[in-house]
DNA sequence: TTTTGATAACTTTTT
DNA sequence: GTTATCAAAA
């Protein structure tokens, strides 16, 4: 009975893919094809046909499909089965699995438990300490760069050891220094009992290799594993999903190979293309019913990708109507292309569209800029999603670290991060005696602060400092028992006096001071939500979070967004930027056939994004890092054969200031206390003024209470 | 020790 | 054009 009932939604290759049980099974998802509806159909097809969700593992690469897939799991198992609690299957991201794992045995493979997880510029500290230890200059031997060789090699398996034989054997000189880092990068994770996020995955694989009774412990816990994204999967992952699922062989991997944009990020496209190879007998399904788009949107998309050679034979094709066409505009440079993007938003609004229907798509994070102006002079309400992460900012990462310091007391480098922030006159040289010491004695930046005493040099103020602050630690280190994190939060704001420290900046002080607040927020709202309500599970889960997880299609704004980003997403209305040869496809990735494909698939993601209208505008001249630079149109248009469509009405409005506007700007600039109008921010007076003439910058409170800091020539002001 | 000015960098980035 | 980073000056 609940079987008919799930499978009645569902068209015949959907269903056939959701009544697979047993066995290898791929499912190829073409764009807007219905995945997610399939995977959670499946899901609870598993659970009605007797599988427990204890033993079921659905994998996803990110913690905002994993929350999507979990809210519909949850909604269809109780349309299905009224009034009863069934368990649900365990939803995780790959590397939260990994953690998962890892917390229970990592002790077999000689790591601590209580390890933490450290984000990319962690890892850069690191490897730049490393650099000075080699004595490696690091304009030659970018710490970047670096890191980008030890996380391939992570994403091929290849540990420290197994990197140096690779680089000796090879005999190539970056290879051998990359070793080099690599060994004393790891070694310095292991004193700070931190992993990165390639170890995550490496060292589960790692660990499941040196100890079979653990692995099996988990091929016999989940007999059913779901994959979703396969074709972002890299060589780790693929190992790991094929020991785990070696024993029962029942894998289910749904991807698209046509929407693989991460191979930049280690992702190998072969994991999908060969997975019929290398599953003898495994069932694939593909799922090419497009229920998103019109059908002249997707025929455009379809023109574009199918100059990819390669990719497996798919024909998407869809029963919804025929639609717009594509429109496709080139204008003059980005200003007006903002502009013209803006006013058609405006004239959609008024039309009764929600800014919610309407996203802009963009291939570089720089891009949105200009944009922001444009809708902010069209006073519609956006989100651009990306860029500076909030817990990227500093404010936010300063707290962050004290709390990582507290709940990890090897952790040099939040340490390091938090030793003179708030300013306790711990300088360079004080930091730099300290550090030589401990390297030394070969002990921890930690462990050498417990013996202030025995630095030779260290000057009398500083070591009092130390002192104190050393006593603030251990003081917080005790408060943790009888306080919960956000109040432990607040605690180390109040006493360090962080937020006085914020202070003594006035341009940036209103919005850090908010960001602070924010985080405490923060980590209320988990606090509420989360069932282990532990400091140490709060950093865990920050650790693991995106910027993409806090979006929110409810709320009413346009989404500015990179082509990365929109992947997974749908919008009514698209609007696709910079089409224009060295933005997209950008210039660093024409070099070779591999990376120009690449780019097709991003351009492609981007069109099946629009499910009723897609407009895509080129720019014949624009401002890349500072330059003009002239473009000629994407070769994307050309594939999608898109006609350039004439713009019906200038809608350029004040881009440009009036010759009147200009008048009233007094021949010597402006002077303190004058009182200024501003297009966007109102008016306001001026507080202080630098530089003069053409790089004249003036900082104003405006009445609206905001503080800001203006380049005059640039900023249109009006003298009131 | 702290502030400042010069210098280079800059594609995308699920975790 | 913006931003991070580092050496030199205050």
């Amino acid at each position: 009975m609940p079987n008919n009932k799930l499978l009645e939604h569902l068209n015949p290759k959907q269903q056939e893919a959701v009544e697979h049980i047993a066995g290898p099974l791929l499912i190829i998802a073409g764009a807007g094809s219905g995945k997610t509806r399939v995977i959670t159909y499946r899901l609870v097809y598993l659970l009605a046909n007797n599988v427990p969700g204890w033993n079921i593992l659905a994998v996803t690469f990110t913690n905002k499909a994993a929350e999507e897939m979990r809210v519909r799991v949850d909604k269809l198992l109780r349309e299905i089965f009224p009034g009863t609690y069934t368990a649900p299957p365990l939803l995780s991201t790959f590397h939260s699995f990994c953690v998962r794992v890892l917390r229970q045995d990592i002790e077999q493979i000689g790591f601590k438990r209580g390890f933490v997880i450290y984000d990319e510029n962690d890892s850069l500290s690191l490897i730049k300490q490393c650099l000075r230890e080699l004595n490696l200059d690091e304009k030659k031997t970018r710490p970047k760069e670096a890191l980008y060789i030890i996380d391939k090699a992570k994403d091929d398996l290849l540990d420290a050891e197994s990197y140096q034989i690779y680089a000796h054997t090879s005999h190539n000189d970056v290879r051998q220094i990359a070793a080099e880092i690599y060994r004393r990068y790891q070694k310095k994770l292991k004193d700070n009992n931190a992993l990165d996020f390639g170890d995550l995955i490496m060292l589960t694989v790692h660990l499941w290799r040196s100890c079979p009774e653990v692995l099996q412990r988990y091929q016999e816990r989940f007999r059913y594993v779901l994959v979703d994204e396969y074709q972002d999967t890299n060589h780790a992952q693929y190992i790991l999903t094929k020991m785990l699922t070696q024993k029962f062989q029942n894998i289910c991997v749904v991807g698209d190979e046509d929407q693989s944009i991460y191979m930049f990020r280690g992702a190998d496209i072969r994991n999908i293309l060969d997975f019929e190879k290398d599953n003898k007998n495994c069932k694939v399904i593909k799922l090419e019913q497009n229920y998103r788009s019109t059908r002249h949107i997707l025929e455009t998309a379809q023109k574009v990708i199918s100059h990819n050679k390669d990719r497996k034979s798919k024909e998407l094709w869809t029963a919804n109507k025929k639609g717009d066409p594509v429109d496709f505009y080139e204008v003059v440079n980005e200003i007006e292309e903002a502009s013209f993007v803006a006013g058609s938003i405006r004239r959609l609004v008024k039309e009764d569209v929600r800014p919610l229907e309407i996203a802009v798509f963009y291939r570089t994070n720089a891009q949105s800029r200009v944009m922001e102006d444009a809708l902010r002079r069209e006073q519609l309400p956006y989100m651009v999603i990306g860029g500076m992460r909030f817990y990227e900012r500093r404010e936010v990462k300063d707290i962050l670290a004290y709390l990582r310091v507290l709940v990890n007391p090897q952790d040099s480098v939040h340490l390091k991060r938090i030793i003179n922030v708030p300013n306790r006159g711990i300088g360079k040289t004080s930091l730099e005696m300290i550090e030589k010491y401990a390297a030394e004695q070969e002990i921890g930046l930690p462990e050498a602060l417990q013996q202030l005493d025995l630095i030779a040099g260290l000057q009398d103020r500083a070591k009092k400092n130390l002192r104190g602050f050393r006593q603030q630690l251990q003081n917080w280190s005790a408060a943790r028992i009888n306080l919960s994190t956000s109040e432990l939060a607040a605690k180390i704001i109040e006493e360090s006096h962080y937020i006085k420290e914020l202070e003594a900046d006035p341009q940036e002080a209103s919005e850090r001071i908010a960001n602070v607040k924010e985080l405490i927020s923060a980590i209320k709202e988990f606090e509420e939500q989360s069932k282990d309500k532990s400091l140490e599970t709060y950093l865990e889960q920050v650790a693991l979070i995106s910027d993409l997880d806090s979006w929110q299609q409810e709320k009413n704004y346009v989404t500015l967004m990179t082509l990365h980003l929109a992947k997974g997403l749908e919008f009514n209305y698209v609007f696709m930027t910079g089409l224009e040869e060295g933005l997209l496809p950008h210039a660093n990735s024409l070099a070779t056939q591999i990376e120009r494909e690449e780019e097709r698939r991003l351009c492609y993601v981007g069109m099946t994004r629009a499910k009723r209208r897609l407009v895509i505008t080129s720019a014949a001249e624009r401002r890349v890092n500072g330059v003009r630079r002239w473009n000629i149109p994407s070769r994307f248009i050309a594939e999608a054969e898109l006609i350039e469509r004439e713009i019906e009405k200038p809608f350029v409005e004040n881009t440009e200031m009036t010759p009147e506007a200009r008048h009233q700007i007094p021949e010597s600039g402006f002077k303190k206390n004058q009182r200024i109008g501003h297009e966007v921010f109102g008016a306001g007076r001026i507080i202080e003024v630098s530089g003069s003439g053409e790089d004249q910058k003036i900082i104003v409170d405006f009445n609206s209470g905001v503080r800001k800091k203006l380049l005059v020539k640039a900023a249109n002001l009006k003298v009131l």
